[in-house]
DNA sequence: GCGCTCAAGTGTTACGTATAACGTCGCTCG
DNA sequence: CGAGCGACGTTATACGTAACACTTGAGCGC
């Protein structure tokens, strides 16, 4: 549905705290030294806080003729590198008071287009991953149109939600490793606190609890292959006994982790312990043995999150339904060795 | 330095085309139909192209009360997975007329910053990475300041560089080769039109010419892991003689794929081939066996990067220099067999 | 008591754009 | 012959903010 009332402006504040709108600019731009006096300075931060005032960046920037913020152009989103580029950038940058937007030459979608369009800024709307939840509070600030990515479609009270059938794909990996007679098994989770890897743990719990004579740990660990790496090796040493045959990961990155740990032992895949993933990115068929996984197609997710974005924005109510995910069988897996 | 005339604006695109500044927006915004004829339409298009017009964005923002743009938030910029939501997002967006902003929270940089502040937009300048060529000509239409990473000194003209020292890390990689006794050698070459590849062929080239009695093959690949297979499996059938022992890749993603194609053809690393890399991402050192490269200090490069623009914006100019490299020697090279 | 200074604000304007409302021709048609 | 109408524009205004120039009243020295 379209914004209910507009958004508040400075004369707003203004009007609620008594002043004129050229004190509220004063005030709230911290350029009042000696022309205000602290109490009508507090009055007006207390009214610009009552109204939710967030200040038009469009008209800030039309009148300072000036932005304070760059843009930065990279190849691609895919690589380490230029992640790091980005947060070493932005850190400077808001040290000096500027914000960086990112323009990515799409990959292999024709050629780049104006990096300009992408650069417009000031908000219709969010599209949020759940994984990003602590810039929610930020967000949920204001009453921008909201679209969630993975989340709890109960949870985020009235915005929209757009999901990867995630229970199902968690189902498939189970049967899967069930059905080569796995009984063992370590979930080497993400410490993120998402609804999406909630789900996950759920369903894997679930699933392994209909079958009698299995046994679930679960390892939590930071999403990198080095914490996958301490995480699994930390886990494997506590497991004196009911030693786990199969490890899943909540993500094709750890299984690299889980691969290294497990060359360390001397333990060898899928011959002794069998490794599955989620995602599966390219480096899931570069692992040696090449990695069993569940495919998510972010592309689509992608779209159906900004096809729900843009219905909302045309006041029509986007259309639910779980996108589908499919199980990749490839070499990590295996019926478990029998001693 | 400082713009040197400002920017032109409607009003003088009307004075320079004799109309009023309402028959720009409209000729300019298509909404002329029936409301100006075809030869002043022309007139105007024709004199907003020779000033190099623009519209502003934040004052239609503000004329309009809308942006047709967009804020995906992601966790981070590190995953394939999320470039794929974002490429999808972009293209739907696109089709709509609308533009995606990024927000990557930053990795580990304490919680997340106000996801508006870097999405001012409208820009005071820009930092381009030399590999994102494409996006390069419709910056230049603008006038704006811009810091190029990675780039040719002497042909961006004007342009402030920062770079790494790429040419002594590839003389770091090629010493290290041929001090272990390599003198076969095969050039895995990113088909990237960028300076810095350039920079690299050249300087191994170089530095093996000095060399008598060695061989140098280059094979060029897109960036990426299946790329670097089949470039990799092709250039190797092909070497019928004069069998390379090392291959250096342009970048550590590229490995990952040569490891793959060596695997296939029953070679061991670094037993029969040795291979290097560049980057040093977390993927190095999770390969099997540990990959020998260059390692690239990607926060200080964006750093380096945001000072030099902000020195530019200041109007002083960024310090030079470039940013030194360090081989990382682990277990992927080791002194060719002698058969 | 008069002029001066200083604190504490207010009135007004401009940034560049899009569009609603308003001319002004020349020509046609009744 | 005059009313009307389409083609071709123009004038004026508002979006929300920051900042310059100005006002007002009080205090204060002499």
């Amino acid at each position: 549905m379209a914004r209910g009332s507009t958004r508040p402006t400075s004369r707003d504040v203004a009007q609620a705290a008594g002043v004129s709108q050229a004190a509220v600019s004063l005030v709230l731009g911290d350029k009042w030294r000696g022309r205000v006096s602290e109490t009508t300075a507090e009055r007006v931060r207390e009214a610009a806080r009552e109204l939710g005032y967030r200040p038009n960046l469009a008209a800030r920037n039309l009148r300072l003729g000036r932005t304070r913020t760059v843009l930065l152009v990279v190849p691609a989103l895919t690589t380490e590198f230029f992640a790091g580029v980005y947060t070493g950038a932005a850190r400077v940058a808001a040290e000096r008071g500027f914000g960086v937007v990112l323009y990515p030459s799409p990959e292999g979608v024709g050629p780049a287009r104006d990096p300009f369009a992408s650069a417009q800024a000031a908000l219709d709307g969010v599209i949020a991953s759940s994984m990003a939840a602590d810039a929610l509070t930020a967000i949920r600030g204001d009453q921008l149109p909201l679209v969630m990515l993975d989340s709890d479609p109960e949870g985020s009270l009235g915005a929209a939600t757009v999901n990867l059938d995630i229970t199902d794909g968690t189902h498939q990996i189970a049967d899967h490793l069930l059905g080569l007679g796995h009984r063992h098994f370590l979930h080497l989770a993400a410490d993120i606190p998402s609804w999406t890897f909630e789900v996950r743990a759920r369903a894997l719990a679930a699933r392994l609890a209909a079958v009698p004579g299995t046994s679930l740990r679960t390892a939590h660990t930071p999403m990198s292959i080095e914490g996958a790496l301490a995480a699994t090796e930390a886990a494997l040493s506590a497991a004196d006994r009911d030693h786990p045959t199969a490890v899943v990961c909540d993500d094709d990155k750890l299984a690299a982790g889980v691969y290294k740990a497990l060359r360390r032992r001397g333990l060898r895949i899928p011959d002794d312990v069998s490794v599955t993933g989620v995602d599966d990115i390219a480096l899931a068929a570069a692992l040696d043995p090449e990695l069993t996984t569940v495919r998510l197609d972010a592309e689509l997710f992608g779209e159906r999150g900004m096809q729900a974005l843009l219905d909302v924005l045309d006041g029509r109510t986007p259309d639910a339904g779980d996108i589908p995910v499919e199980l990749v069988v490839r070499a990590s897996t295996a019926p478990p060795s029998t001693p």
